[in-house]
DNA sequence: TTTCTGTTATAGTTTTTATCTATATAGAAG
DNA sequence: CTTCTATATAGATAAAAACTATAACAGAAA
């Protein structure tokens, strides 16, 4: 089988147009060069040089053999330029799964900073459902996702984010907004709009209501947070809505009341994932870190940062 | 240094997704094939697989290498097919050295029959005056040439091919032709035309002027064959001119009269040569036995070939 | 001619590297 | 907790690529 050092041997001599020459340039033996350009012409089953005394110089048939050898090197060359290109890890494409619920109001705010930060990493980003995406990480369909806890594995390493209230959002007509301020116990018997149950948020809503004794309309679905959003607006009921949605997507607030419920932990938490024997994950606790100081700068007022519950 | 055997077993594991699945396949042991992805992965500098238990699978740069290694081997593939095509000598391209005072009036009778006899053979013709295509053959410029003997160098394989008469060509107005036939006597004191001194047969001519007493015109000189011919047409003299140009140049055969020489030895004689070294030189044997073979048959009339005198 | 010089090939040895077998180790599954 | 399975490590063996020394040979020089 000709080996890579043979055929870089052929060049050289091709190109010095001596077997003495080319194995001082390769600082080789010129007995290992004759040997090792005799087992290549062998294993090739062509004669490439025609050896004389005075020089030594390609056959008809090396000579066009030649280019198809430099084509192999140079492509050999790329790869090895690829390698140290790539042996930074932050020069990579990673692969960046989002739920649909966050990625959209989230993304367009961190994304410039780690562009920022780490100038030569590239990501590649999907939407799927969190539970989707947990086993997408998993099976190595994605290298790292963003999931909302808790997470239903637990072979995955888990940097949690922040926190993230969710707020009840009604019509402006319905009046419940007083001070913007509601009381916990006065949801009891209030229906509330959700989304369908393949949705984190569902089971988050689901929890509430059950804790405060409201009661979750099944009736009407919603599909996305803008759908829910629109169903609400249309005085169909009260919802619970992410605040960073709230905070990106309500363009005409004077149709909504945002109201934030006392005393209760109406909240989600959101956390980085990736498998445990990810040879990166120190960049990836770096991105972690770089997304909790984000929200730490410019979104102090609606999310909390959670700096010390790595996974 | 990566190897080729090593990007191979690269490409292997991340196909199979598994070292010990990719040993199989590569039919060697499983901690073989684990040294060796280590080996490749320290001279490269990067970590290429994320080894799990359950399954081994490429890092986000070890994703991204692996269309670069893919090149690496599909190049390499292509050379050694190259090489396959190639191993049948006849297959390459040779490159042959023509004298043009031949050339013209002998390639387009016998590289049909090359083709026809060895159909994959390609032939790179080039014309110069024959002491640099001799030359040439040494330096290796050429692999092979048709050159007329003598020869300068003696480091030449030398297959003779044919012997080619010159005749005298006179203009018709000068009545020179009786019968066609001239004895040799009657030459002496005729005034001869011939190419200058750069052209083998400048010196052909010469010696025939020394032996016969024709006197060799050196205020005119022909730049090449019709040139010469020309200036016979116009007048100028007579001038002798090899049978095969006469054959397939002499389109007006009314202004000119062709006339043989008696009993003299009035011929160049033409060969093959090439480097003794040459590893194709049985090819280059088939290639002379062709030609003398070709004209054997359908020159019969014209030259003669030489069958015995071999380098 | 003979000798000298420079080049490649061959022989024999050493070193390096690739490969093997056997075994340790560590998740995942039962 | 044990068993299974996949990878890693250790040590030994085999293959190969390297070296040194020398032979063979052509060309140039004496």
């Amino acid at each position: 089988m000709a080996t890579l050092k043979q055929i870089q041997y052929f060049q050289t001599v091709a190109e010095t147009q001596s077997i003495r020459r080319a194995a001082d340039r390769l600082a080789i033996a010129q007995p290992t060069l004759s040997t090792q350009l005799a087992a290549l012409e062998k294993s090739l089953g062509i004669t490439l040089f025609e050896r004389t005394r005075r020089l030594t110089q390609l056959t008809p048939a090396g000579r066009q053999l030649l280019p198809a050898v430099k084509q192999v090197i140079a492509q050999w060359h790329e790869m090895r330029e690829l390698a140290h290109t790539l042996s930074d890890t932050a020069a990579s494409t990673h692969r960046l799964g989002v739920p649909p619920t966050l990625g959209p109001y989230l993304l367009p705010n961190i994304v410039p900073s780690i562009h920022q930060q780490f100038d030569r990493l590239k990501l590649y980003v999907r939407e799927e459902p969190p539970s989707q995406l947990e086993t997408g990480v998993v099976e190595g369909r994605y290298d790292l996702a963003l999931v909302p806890l808790p997470l239903r594995s637990d072979n995955l390493t888990v940097d949690v984010l922040f926190r993230e209230p969710l707020m009840l959002v009604a019509a402006r007509e319905a009046g419940l907004a007083q001070n913007g301020v509601l009381r916990e116990q006065e949801l009891a018997g209030m229906s509330i709009l959700g989304l369908d149950e393949r949705h984190q948020l569902h089971r988050e809503v689901q929890r509430i209501c059950e804790r405060t004794g409201a009661v979750l309309n099944r009736d009407y679905e919603g599909t996305s947070l803008d759908t829910l959003r629109q169903m609400v607006v249309m005085g169909m009921g009260v919802a619970f809505l992410p605040a960073l949605y709230i905070r990106s997507e309500i363009h005409r607030p004077e149709e909504l009341d945002v109201i934030r419920i006392e005393g209760a932990r109406l909240y989600r938490e959101h956390a980085l994932v990736y498998r445990p024997g990810s040879p990166v994950r120190r960049l990836y606790q770096d991105l972690a870190n770089l997304v909790r100081e984000r929200m730490a700068n410019a979104f102090a007022d609606v999310v909390t940062p959670i700096f010390d519950r790595g996974g």
